[in-house]
DNA sequence: TTACAGGAGCGAC
DNA sequence: GTCGCTCCTGTA
């Protein structure tokens, strides 16, 4: 059945630009997919599995959020909106994030160029967890793209009337797939023709060399690593239980606990190259600053809000010009 | 064509 | 604990 709904900019605090946070590459999911100014995901909500469409009518901000969700039996629209809100970050305070930001000189800059920007929040932390994996190292096209293919490759199909979707695959499903495609023709039992392509196995979704950490990490998900409870973990407890995933070094720990479990996390800086440059050139003089330094300045100095400063340095950096004076 | 960029693992110190 | 090499793929 389908339903129909509304989100206003009064329900939620400061501005929100759909697009921007959709495709402003966060780790906790790929980009939802574009078609008729909708954009398109399958997600879970109350157990259900749900076509969600979102459209924020022209391109002016804050304007209000056209929702179409096509799903198997009917659902409370209350359940459905605070899944969205949740999704998109509309239950952080933008207006108190602003003023902090202008209370910076070198953070009010990034408020023109990253307004309505939000926290784009993961619907389903284990493919946070993978996502985040795939991207270090990695382009956001290329690790986009391989999650893109292991929903398609692994996971669940549902049809709907406005197209096929795929959910990202549980990790009992991840766990066992073949890492290369030498594993995939031993799995072979049948005569297959000489030509034939070996297309079933996670190295042919471009992950690389991380396709035994993926597997590996999907294994761990089923007993050691409880996803579920890092939620409720002291942040520092969190941080250290994922660094036990292989794959999973500072950067991608900071961006699940950002991305992944947003809310009590507020407080992880996730470094890459890029923040280290531009963290270096805003308050060090451009002087090299070792990553690990780099996020505790960035923890220390923005406290709660370092995840969302992060986020608006990156996105400053790259619409201003001056991630490409760093390239240099 | 080859060289390099991008995080994490790993062995050497 | 820190250094430097390696992993894979896309891009220049």
């Amino acid at each position: 059945m389908k339903i129909t709904l509304k989100i206003s900019p009064e329900e939620y605090k400061g501005p929100f630009n759909l697009i921007n946070t959709i495709r402003s590459g966060q780790t906790s999911q790929p980009a939802w997919f574009y078609k008729d100014d909708y954009f398109r995901e399958l997600i879970n909500v109350a157990g259900k599995p749900c076509l969600v469409k979102i459209s924020q009518r022209s391109c002016k901000k804050d304007s209000t959020m056209d929702i179409v969700v096509e799903c198997p039996e009917n659902l409370e629209e209350d359940v459905i909106k605070a899944r969205i809100m949740e999704i998109f970050g509309l239950n952080d305070d933008l207006n108190d994030l602003y003023e902090y930001l202008r209370s910076d000189p070198m953070l009010e800059p990034t408020i023109k160029f990253c307004n309505g920007l939000r926290l784009f929040k993961a619907h389903d932390v284990f493919e946070c967890l993978i996502s985040s994996i795939s991207s270090a190292n990695c382009s956001i096209i290329r690790w986009n793209k391989a999650i893109k293919d292991i929903k398609m490759k692994w996971g669940d199909e549902y049809k709907f009337p406005s197209g096929t979707f795929y959910t990202f695959p549980k990790p009992e499903i991840l766990a066992n797939v073949p890492e290369h495609d030498l594993e995939e023709m031993q799995r072979c039992e049948d005569n297959l023709p000489e030509d034939f392509k070996f297309t079933n196995n996670l190295k042919s979704c471009g992950v690389g060399y991380r396709a035994k950490y993926i597997i590996k990490a999907a294994e761990m998900v089923q007993t050691e690593i409880e996803l579920d409870k890092l939620g409720n973990m002291s942040y520092e407890n969190a941080f250290n239980t994922l660094l036990k995933i292989p794959g999973v070094g500072p950067k991608v720990a900071d961006c699940i606990l950002c991305y992944g479990y947003g809310y009590g996390y507020g407080k992880a800086f996730p470094v890459d190259v890029w923040i280290g440059r531009i963290v270096s050139e805003l308050y060090f003089n451009g002087e090299e600053i070792k990553p690990q330094k780099v996020r505790q300045f960035g923890m220390e100095k923005f406290g709660e809000h370092a995840g969302y400063v992060q986020l608006y340095l990156f996105h400053y950096a790259r619409k201003s010009g001056l991630l490409d004076s760093l390239k240099k």
